[in-house]
DNA sequence: ATGATTTTACTTTTT
DNA sequence: GTAAAATCAT
């Protein structure tokens, strides 16, 4: 066969035309931004399918977000048609690993309608968990004991192998353990349960495992460098037997370490899968040959990665725009009016995107575009599945499916006031914490001893029967139906509608719930919440529309767009003061900046404001530009707008300079000492206590090698920013 | 048990 | 400045 005259391999360039037709077996396709590697995936399939003669449904495509899967069926649906499309499975891990949840949930020993937590709900639970352990919640914060839990799930560390080194990690220890039985007594996972349950039960179960190795002897993984520990092992597990695993990675677009991520499992697949055949995509076809030079002279900046060599086709392009404005309300103006001119130029609204670090600056950014009139969509943001009255009657709606999810309880024993309150509460949680149950089941106990006072008990019955009935109605009727009991029998209806505007726009919100459910005739109470869960931005169900999109750095990953704003580019916002501690996070806010500039395939402006309000109330402080700014070469920048060009204010403080040409460029200055020297002892509020192996002087900045005891191992830090101090000496 | 008042913490990124 | 949480008064 002539490849070049096989359809599906029509416009494709060499690389990427070997990439999709290569033998069966392990492969890697290593692939810069914009190299069209879900154009290689899509193919990928296609020809499985068509040329392999594999059938669909043994084929298993992992993407990171619901949007990239989305969009993958979408093109799937295009090349091979509504049937196959459909047969195969084709989600994120999370989504996956719930379906093989639930139909192996008797091998897994969970309920089959287990609940999925969300993190406001797993922050509720550690809530608990610490005021059972009787902690100090000053001391022990539920965030910070979570986030210590989540990160041991995603190596796959159970609560008895957690490593203990400090008095803190024991408490994170007997903490995680008990947050376990808490979720089990409600029949409750969380996100990263979800991962964990499915590795261990292809770990524990062989004939489970078997099952889905034959099933899926296909297994394709996009943005394979953000996969974490659990997920790497649930690959393995499936993929190693047949060696039929094709992932897709970009280690300079890896950009969720704070999830778990590790690139270093591109390493890891190197090891397990010998056979491994890799692939280079370098040709770029999505920006221009200034924005790729732009953005390969800030990814210059990271050492420790392969350097690649992206090229194009189109040569030159319009210079990039760095504009300085005064605060975030002139930046957001001044967005606002370079889009005005470029509609009236005749762009398209959908073919401008801005961009920016944290969701909280889409804020000024919205009124900014509100006032000029220009249609945006919000990426993102303020949930609509997090707001009060949907979670409230999503609780409802939870407890129908599962009456021992007991955050849900909680949540709405008592929403609206039915004369439930803390001392009943306590009273059914006693009863729960004896027979080691659930709320639901210790309500029932008490129901039924009938120790209660008259008017806790008819309240209670009031409530338990209630369910009772909505739990019988649920086999009849739609979800919608259900809703329309809850809202009527509960009262809730009556509850919001108080009169008042901002009731019947929480009520209208719960109307937009109801036609969420309408949207997908027939689709069951579980299968309800678990989408609800697991998609949980209402604008990813909402059709495309022209409109400027507002979206985080993070969410725009594997997105392009002719026209990209990127905005806040200040030190403390990019890099973000939470992720300045150690290089590698230094290094993966540069990432960020990377992927957001090689989203842009015509213009990028790059933006930051002169000074910003940081307070919660109000006050706004000078900013410094962000330190990569100073990695642009000149002949990538055209206009400097605004009062202050960025090289004109020394930033020496800021260069971390030994690999970055920056530190040349900035006007010396008088060296600082050094603070700790090798050998010394510190102790770090996040790592415990180390000890010095290396200081160095790196710009005014003191850069420390530090070995810590504890699992942690060696880190290198940033003495100036990180919680840092020394030992004294015995 | 509930409503009113004061206090406190909160914002990094997402499945 | 907001939303949740703690405290107080009814």
């Amino acid at each position: 066969m002539n490849d070049s005259t096989h359809p599906l391999l029509h416009g494709l360039n060499a690389q990427q035309r070997a990439a999709v037709t290569t033998p069966a077996g392990p492969v890697l396709v290593l692939a810069g931004p914009g190299s069209g590697k879900t154009r290689v995936l899509t193919h990928r399939i296609a020809w499985l399918l068509t040329e392999l003669r594999i059938p669909a449904w043994q084929v298993l495509a992992v993407t990171f977000t619901n949007r990239a899967a989305r969009e993958m069926r979408h093109r799937l649906t295009d090349m091979l048609g509504d049937t196959s499309a459909r047969e195969m499975t084709l989600g994120t891990f999370h989504a996956a690993c719930v379906r093989i949840l639930r139909r192996e949930a008797e091998a897994a020993n969970l309920a089959p309608n287990y609940a999925i937590f969300d993190s406001d709900d797993q922050l509720a639970v550690m809530k608990q968990v610490v005021k059972d352990m009787n902690l100090d919640d000053k001391r022990y914060k539920p965030r910070a004991l979570l986030n210590a839990v989540s990160s041991a799930k995603n190596e796959l560390i159970a609560p008895d192998a957690y490593p203990i080194h400090t008095y803190y990690d024991e408490i994170i220890a007997r903490a995680y353990g008990h947050y376990q039985q808490l979720l089990r007594n409600s029949d409750g996972l969380d996100f990263d349960d979800l991962l964990m349950k499915t590795a261990n039960l292809f770990r524990d179960n062989p004939l489970v495992r078997e099952k889905y190795q034959r099933r899926y002897r296909n297994i394709l993984v996009d943005e394979f460098q953000d996969t974490n520990m659990a997920q790497y092992v649930i690959l393995k597990a499936l993929g190693h037997e047949h060696q039929h695993l094709y992932v897709v990675a970009d280690e300079d677009q890896s950009i969720y370490s704070w999830r778990g991520a590790d690139y270093r499992n591109i390493r890891r697949l190197r090891e397990d899968f010998p056979k491994l055949t890799q692939y280079l995509l370098e040709e770029n076809y999505r920006s221009t040959q200034v924005i790729l030079d732009a953005a390969q002279a800030i990814i210059a900046g990271n050492r420790d990665r392969t350097p690649k060599h992206l090229y194009t086709h189109q040569p030159g392009g319009d210079l990039l725009t760095l504009h300085e404005a005064y605060d975030e309300q002139e930046e957001a103006e001044y967005v606002a009016r370079e889009i005005r001119a470029l509609l009236r130029s005749g762009r398209e609204p959908g073919a401008i995107a801005v961009m920016y670090r944290t969701n909280a600056q889409s804020r000024a950014l919205e009124e900014a575009l509100m006032k000029a009139g220009i249609p945006y969509r919000l990426i993102g943001g303020t949930r609509f599945y997090t707001r009060r009255e949907v979670k409230d009657i999503l609780a409802y709606l939870r407890l129908v499916n599962n009456p021992d999810d007991d955050v849900s309880f909680t949540r709405v024993i008592n929403v609206p006031r039915r004369g439930i309150g803390a001392k009943t509460l306590e009273a059914v949680a006693a009863q729960a914490r004896v027979q080691q149950g659930s709320l639901a089941k210790g309500m029932m106990a008490l129901l039924h001893a009938g120790t209660l006072s008259t008017r806790a008990h008819n309240a209670l019955l009031g409530f338990a029967s209630m369910l009772k009935q909505w739990r019988t109605a649920r086999e009849n009727v739609t979800v919608a139906a259900l809703i329309d009991h809850v809202v009527t029998d509960s009262g809730y209806e009556g509850y919001l509608r108080d009169g008042s505007d901002d009731g019947e726009s929480r009520w209208e919100n719960v109307m937009a719930l109801r036609g969420a459910v309408s949207d997908v005739p027939n689709i069951s109470l579980t299968d309800f919440l678990t989408e609800v869960a697991l998609v949980a931005d209402v604008d990813e169900l909402a059709e495309e529309i022209d409109a400027v999109t507002l979206l985080t750095l993070h969410s725009a990953k594997g997105l392009e767009y002719p026209v990209v704003f990127l905005t806040g580019l200040e030190e403390g916002m990019l890099p973000h003061s939470r992720s300045m501690e150690t290089l590698d996070d230094i290094a993966e806010e540069r990432r960020l900046l990377y992927v957001g500039m090689t989203r842009a395939e015509e213009r990028l402006v790059l933006s930051y404001a002169f000074r910003r309000g940081w307070g919660y109330y109000g006050s706004s402080e000078p900013t410094e530009p962000s330190r990569f700014l100073a990695d642009l070469p000149d002949e990538v920048l055209g206009q400097r707008q605004g009062r202050r060009a960025p090289q004109s204010t020394p930033r020496a403080s800021w260069s971390v300079g030994a690999w970055g040409q920056s530190s040349e460029r900035t006007a010396p200055r008088p060296q600082p000492e050094p603070e700790y020297r090798t050998g010394q002892r510190v102790r770090h509020t996040h790592y415990g206590e180390g000890m010095i192996i290396e200081s160095q002087m790196e710009g005014r900045d003191e850069m420390v090698t530090v070995m810590f005891s504890s699992g942690v191992g060696v880190k290198r830090l940033l003495a100036g920013m990180a919680p840092l101090e020394a030992l004294s000496e015995h």
